[in-house]
DNA sequence: AGGTAATCGAGACGGTACGTCTTGTCTTAAT
DNA sequence: ATTAAGACAAGACGTACCGTCTCGATTACCT
């Protein structure tokens, strides 16, 4: 997924091959999207998504809000852009082990940090995206992207021989994955180690995975 | 959880067991928690969530804004228990078999009427929770409501000896409900029969169910 | 010319004989329209008329701009009314000669105080009216209660014979005002005393007045 | 009055007879000129004057916005010059009498066409100059202008002896132009052939005019 | 029967964010 | 240096909702 704003109405994205012709007329600054992006991420910690208004973003800015909505739709692209463009990178651990590289990767959630600013803001974004299309997709697309470790983490334990090749890695990682979010978001049931541990033993059965 | 509007403060639940002391002054009228109820549910359905405004639905009630704000505290608690008051009984299947009842279960869940409203509302009601410890509570409550019947299909498993006494049981509902959900909000991944049935046999593996 | 608010769109005004019966719900709040009106002469005077916003009237006056808007319809509407409402009361000199009361009347007018704030203004409210069929309305009706007092001069001198039966009194009027706004709206001349002298001269003599 | 665009600060008006030394880089684009001021005009008819706006004008015009301030001030500049340039050429009628020539002036006046288009402009240019002191003069330039005309005609009546020598001819103006320009934008009285002949006749009575 | 008191529908209230608009300046590449 | 195009910061616009308050009228219980 790109970092780059949201193309707005007839921003035809005509960067075909050749020539990729200038538009006319000032183009647009550059330091306005990353003051811009700063700015909502200051601002998502210290009033969150809901406190989160636009023209407390511009002025963050130094920005006026027109060149804001000239390059988003609204709060919710603006708030998942901002994600994106500043994501931390995700460690891919290597422990040797399926189990292990799982743990590595699904323990860290259970620290207070890391949740704290996910509670908030995943639903925010799925409930816009369940009435803009736009949004919808673009919110697929960040998941799928956070999906991109477990993957290669499976995929690396498929190399080994401990997972077979009729195993569905999608519904593996969904089985891992929607337990925790199901408890971050709407239950509320506890996400700590032990539970992670849990989950991970019954879905390395659920799976017949083998040790090595 | 009650269906009864949420006590407003100061409104203490001193409905004690003496007598239940009338209190003095006119007596709320019951016909407009219905009447609110039906407004918000038709409401939900034109506008979606993020579109409905208490305004819109006093006067779709033929009622005042107090009237709401009397018995309820804003507009989330009004749609949770407006969803609450108008659930559809969830049917708790008995097929004999593990296996067979919870595939009765969540099979329906597949048609898109019954994701149709709920895509919406829940991360709407979620995102709320998050600034809101109230209406996180009862949304936890009105989550932990659903879980109920396959609470009881699994325990009726173990009667039978399907399941070992080891399990796990909310950890086992997180594995079935939470990958439906995931999907359904946040990834958009498929929730198709297919997915259901294979989804099941995955968990009934994972926590060593036997056939009897 | 009444001094009340601008009746917005459905404020039927069928105050009818009989009973005037209350409209359903909260009352307007007569204090706001003092506050309201005040906080705008208050502004007129500190930042003119093309400096003046309905957020500043709204703030100074410790009122929510819908309620602004609720009562009138716009920047122009809402000066007139205040300019109305808070008008000083003409004083009607009467020193016995038609001569002496014109000059009574006149000559304050060569004071830089009171061009000042007329100035500005009502060329901006002429030129809304020429877009606002209900505003020029209004400004004629503001326009012809400053007639008249010289109205009343006329009258006067007529009875005692200083004026004849067939002098028209509103061309008299024309005759008088008509030059001093030209000079002071539009070619920028002199209006000193002794330009007011020789105009009231001139148009005595054009009406024929004689001396009593 | 001239019709060329308003100098801008810092353009010496340098145009010395000698050389005119060309200055460095493209030359300014004369059409551009012609097509600002013909668009202008079309606008005021279509949207009036308040709600002129340059971006309009530019897009119009087929010139960038740029072209438009280096040129001009501000909408009001802007305005005047393109009334100036537009201006119908005013005849000086020569009847021979003083009533004569001042009828044929002022009646044509009366038509509707003559007085739609000032009606909205010359209020607007009023208020604005009221806080923009380049705008005054010009305007009074604008409007002195056509004072022009009237005091030939009332120094043509003076050679021929109609007009004694102490008579004021510019108050003498002003008493024929304020009066039609009073009922015009403010009173919103008559302003017909019938009005015109009274005014005219008033004035000269006023001024001692006497027939040859 | 009269008094007391909380309710009712209606809608105005102060506040605040919205997304749009206009202003006058600035920045491109091209002329 | 000027051009057309259009992005820029600033800030007013008029609308929409929020949750509260204020009306007169209503509806019950309690003297």
């Amino acid at each position: 997924m790109s970092a780059a704003p949201t193309a707005v109405v007839g921003e035809t994205v005509a960067v075909t091959e050749e020539a990729e012709r200038r538009r006319p007329g000032r183009p647009r600054e550059a330091r306005a999207d990353e003051a811009i992006v700063a700015a909502v991420l200051d601002l998502l910690n210290e009033v969150g998504f809901s406190g989160l208004t636009i023209d407390a973003v511009a002025h963050r800015a130094g920005v006026g809000k027109a060149t804001i909505y000239r390059r988003w739709e609204g709060k919710e692209q603006l708030v998942l852009d901002a994600l994106t463009a500043g994501r931390f990178e995700f460690v891919e651990p290597d422990t040797g082990t399926l189990r292990g590289d799982l743990l590595a990767y699904y323990l860290p959630l259970t620290e207070s940090d890391a949740q704290q600013g996910a509670v908030g803001l995943m639903p925010a974004l799925a409930a816009e995206a369940a009435i803009n299309a736009d949004l919808a997709e673009r919110l697929r697309a960040f998941v799928s992207d956070r999906r991109g470790p477990v993957a290669a983490i499976l995929e690396r334990a498929r190399e080994r021989g401990e997972l077979g090749d009729d195993v569905d890695l999608d519904l593996t990682i969904d089985l891992l994955t929607g337990p925790i979010m199901y408890r971050l978001y709407f239950s509320g049931g506890p996400v700590d180690p032990g539970m992670i541990r849990q989950l991970v033993d019954h879905v390395l059965r659920a799976v017949g995975a083998r040790a090595t």
